[in-house]
DNA sequence: GCGACAG
DNA sequence: ATCTTGTCGC
């Protein structure tokens, strides 16, 4: 398993080659005209990809959410598309998992199920946002990166927690929303050269009125995404909660799924 | 042996 | 990930 995420690594593309620019996916994007706020925003422009199918039509690229729930040894796997967002398409596949989870592994016991959910999708997505790490991976071959390659899809790694590498600043603060910390590969990430970005923290979301804080969300490429385009097309899907839309929707609708599910087997 | 660890 | 009531806050 471990050789073949090396391979996977070898294979992935951790640079753009998307046929949209993140500045099109609009559906969320919170820009509520407070205050204190005029900071960034203006990244997005000559970014141009070169052919944008997407943006050739005018019309907003089709960012799919992907998420895992379990009852017993299977996995449920929901895909919900979005386009401008509004939901397109939603799909489901239910898989028996083969492995526990082991750190690392995590594509070898949720991947089967999630090909199976993509391959009842009657569309192809321009990017999916997979619940999990990409790149900030030991073998820099999470189940983002795993997903990605063996679709041949741009993917995008959206995990609530740190799996390995180092945030150039501590996390354990109040970050503004938008804001982003650099995760650099350490000791941890065989394959890359210790300092490598390989990933950011982003925050989505950020309580105003308290004294309490929300955790940042760790992006990082899964494949045909750069690190800088992983967080745009996030934050651009962040509508007023931590998770990004499609990640969101696609949870509930695991969730949702499951129930049903738990039936059909006990 | 100890530590660390996405979902 | 999953098992779960109440509870604090906008």
């Amino acid at each position: 398993m471990e050789t073949l995420q090396r391979e996977i690594a070898e294979t992935s593309v951790f640079e753009d080659d998307l046929p949209f620019d993140a500045a099109t996916v609009c559906g969320g994007d919170r820009d509520d005209d407070t205050v204190t706020d005029d900071a960034q925003t203006s990244l997005a422009d000559a970014t141009d990809s070169g052919d944008g199918a997407a943006d050739a039509t005018g019309e907003p690229p089709l960012v799919a959410g992907v998420d895992q729930a379990f009852v017993d040894d299977h996995a449920v796997s929901a895909v919900v598309c979005l386009r401008g967002g509004a939901v397109v398409e939603r799909v489901y596949a239910v898989e028996p998992v083969a492995i526990p989870y082991i750190p690392g592994l995590l594509s070898f016991r949720e991947g089967t199920a999630i090909l199976s959910a993509f391959d009842a999708l009657s569309r192809e997505p321009d990017v999916a946002l997979v619940d999990g790490s990409g790149r900030i991976h030991f073998r820099e071959a999470g189940i983002a990166t795993h997903v990605g390659v063996t679709l041949d899809l741009p993917t995008v790694g959206v995990a609530k927690n740190l799996l390995c590498g180092t945030p150039r600043e501590s996390l354990d603060r109040k970050l503004p929303r938008g804001s982003r910390v650099a995760i650099e590969a350490d000791a941890d990430v065989e394959t890359a050269e210790p300092g490598t970005r390989i990933g950011d923290a982003v925050q989505t979301r950020q309580f105003e009125n308290s004294d309490r804080y929300v955790n940042p969300l760790i992006v990082s490429p899964g494949h045909r995404v750069s690190a800088d385009t992983a967080a745009d097309v996030v934050l651009a899907c962040a509508d007023g909660y931590k998770l990004p839309e499609p990640t969101r929707l696609a949870d509930a609708y695991a969730d949702e799924v499951k129930a049903e599910v738990r039936e059909n087997l006990g």
